[in-house]
RNA sequence: GUGGGUAUAGUCAAGUGGUUAAGACACAUGGUUGUGGUCCAUGCAUGCGUGGGUUCGAGUCCCACUACCCACC
């Protein structure tokens, strides 16, 4: 079968796991690793579409839950899908929503049917389950959808774990059951288990057994310790299939985005670079710098002087310190192109150093300046 | 000019003679990881317009002064 996706694995790294793809999608090639901006309501907050293409993002995720919520699916259906909807023409990703009815709403009964919550927006009783997930984001359109799941709280014990992710391995199988338009649209599965190193190899094994066209890696970064994290992804390489990409959801600071491409992981987003960017913290090649900080009311020098985005050739710290104090909305939209530009930089740079065998190096240069300059 | 009122942190204020002067905002410093444009944590008045007095004890009562507000001339 053809697909709605195709995935290249290009290159991998001399003597490491880091992997060099390319993911041809019906609306345009990514190179790998990516990372994917957040456009939770059909929008990366406070930046427009073009701006977010030209600051370098091959792909953006949009999320299921809040879409369902508002507008309605149905509307963007009627829209002509996500795409032309929101004017992005290139890759869309959508997250199942399985994520946000467990951490967003507030009741919410857990059934094997699906789950029952209220919604934060006005409170109505509403159902998601994994065949709902799917017609809704059947209605969006985007190129990659997400099998509905349960992301496994930190800490959890044992045994919710290993219930948490049987549930979410038959969801995968109602989710697949339920996707008809294949070739329009690749859904990934997820592989669960809590921080228990078997349970995660049973659910990857389980979920690779459905033949799926990608594979991402959830329940991580949801407040355990870093190390920990590591240690499940250190098995992951070799619990997923090779060949198929691996998505790390929920991940995007910049030492978790080069551990888990040491680790051969392919895709990441997060919300971490555009929120910060709306609270004042950016990240630039010395390390991350908080605008609030009154240090920078007469700092006029560029907010990070190796960056060439708009932000940067444009406009100083104190001006950009300025905005966030007044709380200006062009001071998310400036601080946010940057974060955005210095992340997806990165991983340009990643991808560059993995080509050319020096993703080691590229790796202990970009710690020793950021966490230690 | 006459009468009345009000002065407490950068701002708005609580405070009715008795420990260490509420709270909010602002400000300062952290935090935020499949986004509620949020939310959270910590800090911030040796002092209550100024000067005197009463009292064991005064932001609180008394007197004078100063500033501002209102009304009348």
């Amino acid at each position: 079968m053809a697909g709605a996706i195709s995935f290249e694995l290009l290159q991998k790294d001399a003597g490491g796991k880091a992997r060099r793809g390319r993911l041809t999608t019906p609306h345009g090639m990514i190179e790998t690793p990516v990372f994917m901006p957040v456009g939770t309501a059909a929008t990366v907050k406070a930046v427009k579409p073009e701006d977010v293409r030209e600051l370098g993002a091959q792909i953006i995720l949009a999320n299921t839950y809040h879409l369902f919520l508002r507008p309605g699916h149905e509307v963007v259906r009627k829209a002509g899908g996500l795409h032309k909807f929101m004017n992005w023409s290139g890759p869309i990703l959508t997250d199942s929503g399985g994520f946000q009815v467990f951490s967003l709403s507030s009741i919410n009964n857990i059934t094997e049917e699906g789950v029952m919550f209220a919604s934060h927006i006005d409170g109505s009783r509403r159902l998601l389950s994994p065949e709902k997930s799917i017609e809704v984001q059947n209605a969006l359109g985007a190129d990659i959808i997400m099998a509905f799941d349960e992301c496994v709280p930190y800490p959890a014990g044992r045994e919710y774990a290993a219930a948490s992710a049987a549930r979410t391995t038959r969801w995968l199988a109602r989710c697949k059951a339920a996707h008809l338009d294949t070739d329009r649209q690749a859904l990934f599965g997820i592989m669960q288990g809590g921080m228990y190193g078997d349970l995660r190899a049973e659910s990857a094994a389980q979920i690779a057994a459905l033949d799926l066209p990608g594979y991402a890696i959830g329940g991580l970064s949801v407040g355990e310790p870093k190390d920990v994290m590591y240690g499940i992804l250190d098995d992951c390489a070799d619990l997923l299939p090779q060949e198929k990409p691996r998505y790390l959801m929920g991940v995007g600071s910049p030492d978790a985005l080069f551990e888990a491409v040491a680790r051969g992981v392919d895709m990441f987003d997060c919300v971490l670079p555009t929120r910060e960017a709306r609270h004042g913290r950016a990240a630039t090649s010395l390390g991350s710098v908080n605008l609030r900080n009154a240090a920078y009311a007469e700092d006029f020098s560029a907010l990070d002087p190796a960056c060439d985005c708009y932000t940067c050739r444009h406009y100083s710290r104190s001006y950009l310190r300025h905005l966030i104090m007044s709380k200006e909305i062009l001071g998310a939209t400036l601080v946010s192109i940057h974060n955005l530009a210095f992340l997806c930089g990165l991983m340009a740079k990643m991808r560059a150093a993995i080509e050319e065998g020096a993703f080691e190096v590229l790796k202990r240069e970009f710690f020793a300046r950021y966490y230690d300059g």
